[in-house]
DNA sequence: AACGTTGCCAACCGCAGCCTG
DNA sequence: CCAGGCTGCGGTTGGCAACGT
C-alpha cells in the first residue's frame, strides 16, 4: 500500500502565492501558530492549499525576520567553508547565518557561489603555503604555480565533503566532481573512493597522516556543529604532492573548497 | 522587433526519520 | 513493536526576466 498524499492535489491552488493568500497565511500564523499539524492549518487559515505548501511558503518568505538581498562577504564564507566540511546540509548552515532559510543559501550556492569559487580557482588565487612547513612547492615559491590554460580543466571541486580523516572509505558517498573551469565543462566523475584512493595510492601515503581540520592555530572561530567543532574560517590540511619533499601542508582560502589537482593525482 | 538562451528563484516533489496511538 | 501520519530536508523543476543574437 502506498503512502496516502498529503492534501488532494486534484484540487489545491498550486504556483505562486497571491498577496492576499500571503495576508491570510500571516494573520492566522501570528494570531495561532501551526497548531502543531501543518496538514490542517490550510483548511483553518481559509486556504486552498497543500499543507506542505503553507510551510514552505511561511518558513522561506512570510515568517518574521527574513533576510532577503545580497550575501555579505561573510556570509559568502561562512557558506564556503561549512559546505567543504559538511556538503549540502543546506539546514546546518542556514542554521549559521540568521535570517537566511536553507532554501536561499542552496539557491545561492547553485546559481552564484559555485561559479564564483571556480572562477576564483583558474586564477590561482585559491590556496596559500603554510608559513610553518616552507614552500609546498617545486620551486620554492609561496605561491601556487600559474596554471596554463590547458591545465585548468584538470582542477576540480568535489560536489561533497571528502572526509581526509576517515579510516574508512567504504561509507563514502558517491560524489561528482565537477570541472572547475566553466569554459570546458568535459564530463567527469569519479567516486569519492576512487579520489580517496588516489589520495593515498598516488602519493604513496597510506602511512601518512592525511588529516583534514586538526587543531590548528590558523582557526580563528569555531562552530559547533551536531557536537562537532568545525573551523569556520579555514581548514588545514595535509596532503603530499608528487615532487615535494614532504607532506606539505596548505592553508585553504576560506572561500574555496578543496581543490584537488588532477595532475597530482596522475603521478 | 523577434526569437532563442541563460540566469534566477519560488515552489514542488519524494524520501527519510520522527512521533504517536 | 508496528503502522500510519506528519515534518523537515535536499534535489529538481517551472516560469519569468534579462540578456544576446
Amino acid at each position: 500500500m502506498g503512502r496516502a498524499p498529503c492534501c488532494d492535489k486534484a484540487n489545491v491552488k498550486r504556483g505562486p502565492w497571491s498577496p492576499e493568500e500571503d495576508a491570510k497565511l500571516k494573520e492566522y500564523m501570528e494570531k495561532h501558530g501551526t497548531g502543531g499539524n501543518w496538514i490542517a492549518l490550510p483548511q483553518k487559515a481559509g486556504l486552498n492549499r497543500c499543507g506542505k505548501s503553507c510551510r514552505l511558503r511561511w518558513l522561506n518568505y512570510l515568517r518574521p525576520n527574513i533576510k532577503h538581498g545580497e550575501f555579505s562577504e561573510l556570509e559568502d564564507s561562512i557558506i564556503c567553508t561549512l559546505f567543504t566540511n559538511i556538503g549540502s546540509r543546506w539546514s546546518v548552515i542556514a542554521a549559521q547565518l540568521p535570517g537566511r532559510t536553507d532554501n536561499d543559501i542552496k539557491n545561492y550556492w547553485n546559481t552564484k557561489l559555485k561559479k564564483k569559487l571556480m572562477e576564483k580557482a583558474i586564477t590561482g588565487g585559491n590556496y596559500y603555503a603554510n608559513p610553518n612547513k616552507g614552500s609546498p612547492f617545486i620551486d620554492g615559491t609561496s605561491s601556487p604555480p600559474s596554471m596554463a590554460p590547458e591545465q585548468q580543466h584538470n582542477l576540480w571541486i568535489p560536489t561533497q565533503q571528502v572526509p581526509f580523516n576517515s579510516s574508512s572509505s567504504s561509507s563514502l558517498p558517491a560524489t561528482t566532481l565537477q570541472p572547475c573551469n566553466p569554459y570546458l565543462q568535459e564530463a567527469a566523475s569519479c567516486s569519492p573512493l576512487d579520489l580517496y584512493s588516489s589520495l593515498f595510492d598516488h602519493k604513496q601515503a597510506p602511512d601518512r597522516n592525511l588529516q583534514g581540520f586538526s587543531s590548528s592555530p590558523y582557526y580563528e572561530n569555531d562552530a559547533i556543529i551536531g557536537g562537532n567543532t568545525i573551523p569556520l574560517y579555514y581548514n588545514y590540511s595535509t596532503v603530499a604532492v608528487p615532487g615535494a619533499a614532504e607532506d606539505l601542508g596548505f592553508m585553504y582560502n576560506p572561500t574555496t573548497p578543496y581543490i584537488i589537482d588532477q595532475s597530482w593525482l596522475d603521478q
